[in-house]
DNA sequence: GAAGGTCGAATTGTATCCAATTGGCCGAGC
DNA sequence: GCTCGGCCAATTGGATACAATTCGACCTTC
């Protein structure tokens, strides 16, 4: 009843939070406690426990047995493997769909990056994230594979919490010029450009992070792993 | 507190049902209800919720909403995106990882052979499917990126429900002659004459599958979709 | 004063209970 | 004879109740 549209509340709830997460409302680490999300959202703790499950095999959040869901709190060293998959990921993908791209595909990513100006310019940070997010996904689209496709759709949520993280608040996380660039390179039709302008990009995306500054913990951590046993 | 090994009574769960479908016990479709799993197992349906929500995670089963879980039936369409998709991903990742192979991974790659031989002669098919995702997981391996590991991981998963389902019941899963053959590609350290080796043995495992014979109500459900009913 | 242990509040894990949805069965009506 | 309609068993979805675990605070002890 309640016609609550057509999605039901926890993935409200996971939307939801995906979005905090993303916007940097929600610090990674932060804790999700069950029963304080079930209060916000009117639910018992039964559908919270679902979204958290679900959150946490899209790896934004981590459930720890016995002590409570956090935000991910990726390590510097899972940021870089996140960025490396994307790489790999996204120029395979390239190269499996540059040759099938249609107009219909290039004036779609003409639009995304429009609207990606525009959140620059607006100084909308969320957009601009949602936007850059949106120019991967229709980049990989003509690929044709959905199953590739979701794997690309959970690294662009991981790196979004990872930029959220680890990015300089001011950075913008992902350059439009770039994209523009990008867009000029397969344009030509020349896959082995366009793929290297596409690592090239992501590359920056990468270098833009700054992989020391986070909380208080990991790096003392890292420290100690850095040491070699002559103490 | 039971000392129930250090796995908990859900990941033994998940472990029991992928292993019953891997082996063709369980055929795609099954029902798996939750209570009749919780009767087996000696717990409650909050558990067994949460083993197949995990599994459905992996893409293992199908969660329908009020409608029970089953195991996954995967299209012949969706089954050939995953064969793509393991073409696309294992090619990257052994040029990733081939530079960085050691004598240690050649070992483990030779013993995995071995294992795979050993399946094969003894008719073992289980022991077949294992030995061989055991074998590109490892080939994997070098490219030391975990997350695309985990890729392939779920990867390799769904590609044994898929030969279960479709791949002809006296085949082998996966030519260990392949397997040989790849091996020494890889020992001469050509990355491109690995990856069309690969390349070509994952093509034909895929070509071995029969997409046709499990045929019955796809089509029929497609035709009703197409007709408006009450003419 | 510091270290260690114990108790207690808070939170998660599991079981059970009730409501809602599904799908089939049977009977009424055309 | 066939179809449409409403009941009924079975199963899932969600809420609540209870047990187990964690973590912090306080207290004791050296």
């Amino acid at each position: 009843m309640s016609e609550t549209c057509a999605v039901s509340i926890d993935q409200r709830m996971r939307a939801d939070i995906a979005e905090a997460i993303f916007d940097q409302r929600m610090a990674p680490g932060t804790r999700l406690s069950e029963a304080g999300l079930g209060e916000i959202y009117g639910v018992s703790r039964t559908v919270v426990r679902k979204a958290l499950f679900h959150l946490a095999a899209d790896k934004l959040v981590d459930i720890r047995p016995n002590r409570g869901a956090i935000v991910w709190q990726p390590s510097p060293a899972e940021a870089h493997e996140v960025f490396v998959a994307r790489r790999v990921l996204e120029t395979s993908l390239l190269a499996e769909g540059l040759a099938r791209m249609t107009e219909t595909d290039h004036a779609a990513l003409d639009r995304i990056l429009a609207a990606d100006i525009a959140a620059h310019e607006a100084g909308d940070r969320q957009a601009m994230i949602r936007a850059s997010g949106d120019f991967h996904r229709r980049l990989a689209a003509p690929a044709n594979n959905s199953v590739l496709l979701a794997f690309l759709d959970e690294l662009i949520g991981r790196s979004s919490l990872i930029i959220a993280l680890y990015e300089a608040r001011d950075a913008a996380p992902c350059s439009h010029h770039d994209h523009q660039a990008l867009l000029a390179e397969i344009a030509t039709g020349d896959v082995a450009r366009a793929q290297a302008a596409l690592a090239e990009h992501l590359r920056d995306c990468q270098n833009r992070l700054v992989l020391d500054a986070p909380s208080a913990e990991t790096p003392a951590l890292a420290d100690l792993l850095h040491r070699p046993r002559r103490a």
